[in-house]
DNA sequence: CCCGATTCACTAATAGGTTAGTAATATAGT
DNA sequence: ACTATATTACTAACCTATTAGTGAATCGGG
């Protein structure tokens, strides 16, 4: 009698099971959007996307330690040793280990990097007003704000999560 | 007289040159802090985060191509061809060739992979309304919507860019 | 029917992400 | 001073992303 309830079988699956659409998977594809209008000009420039957060940062901020780094431009520390190590080999940035502290590194801009920087910001500010004009400066703003907003909704979530171990 | 003023020498960069943040970078944030809510469950039954997408596309759509896997779950042809032959060899998916065209592929989910996805699902469905009770379902819902409409503005948009070539 | 162009899945090479774990250094507590 | 712990950057192994390019199959126009 009950054959139209689906999970009888809880081996069972079926499309109406998910009732939320695939949430990493919209932002992985916001995100997709919106980087395929930088790509370009950063291949043009032959940095990755990666790199390009890298110099941004230590241009915003000056010289900065690798887990300083990773933190701001959402690096993982395994990741970020080789992409600092294949920045240094293209003499983009400067490594030292500090003196009052061996363990710790840190990174600079080369005057390579900051020309290079200096070339790119304008084109990067203009794909930025060219993305304004074209979906509103509002609607940008607003996103940005709910962004940060998310951001830091579920940063105060995942503690919760973890607790549960 | 005009030392104050910035880009008088075009190969020096400042800090103030970016009026814009970063929003790939916020983008990445985002998705990192919602993907981190999933991930726990998703290692536990061995999955990726790659590999639960194209078990949940396959769920909700039945069997497809690799095409249109790629394109629905934003996932590159060459990704996909590894992703695709070890979710195989993990006898999570079947692959045959199509009898009609012989170049095309038609992919489709195994009783396990069925199975799987029958645990899991009531599973990510609740750190769904997890996510929904803390942050709010308006602000959810709201955000599926700018998320919609941002993909949608800024895929009229690159065309333009690529007209540029 | 044939040939050029397109489509499809795939490979190759390199870069980056994830998870786990390591070695060196520094710090806190005794 | 000395040991236990914590921190920092790093390596290893595996998986995925990006870019470029390949070969087989199909399609479309002449």
């Amino acid at each position: 009698m009950n054959v139209s309830i689906s999970k009888q079988d809880p081996a069972r699956i079926d499309p109406g099971d998910f009732r939320h659409r695939n949430l990493p998977l919209l932002l992985l594809h916001a995100r997709e959007s919106v980087i395929a209008c930088f790509r370009p000009v950063l291949n043009e420039h032959g940095l990755t996307e990666q790199q390009w957060r890298i110099v941004r940062a230590l241009v915003e901020k000056g010289p900065l330690e690798p887990r300083q780094i990773g933190e701001f431009c959402r690096i993982s520390s395994p990741s970020l040793a080789g992409v600092l190590a294949r920045m240094d080999d293209l003499g983009l940035v400067r490594r030292e280990r500090l003196a009052r502290d061996q363990r710790r590194v840190r990174v600079s801009l080369t005057p390579k990097a900051r020309a290079l920087a200096a070339r790119l910001a304008p084109q990067i500010e203009a794909i930025y007003r060219a993305i304004e004009d074209h979906i509103g400066r509002e609607f940008i703003e607003r996103f940005y704000a709910t962004l940060d907003e998310l951001i830091g909704m579920l940063g105060e979530l995942q503690p919760v999560a973890r607790g549960a171990d």
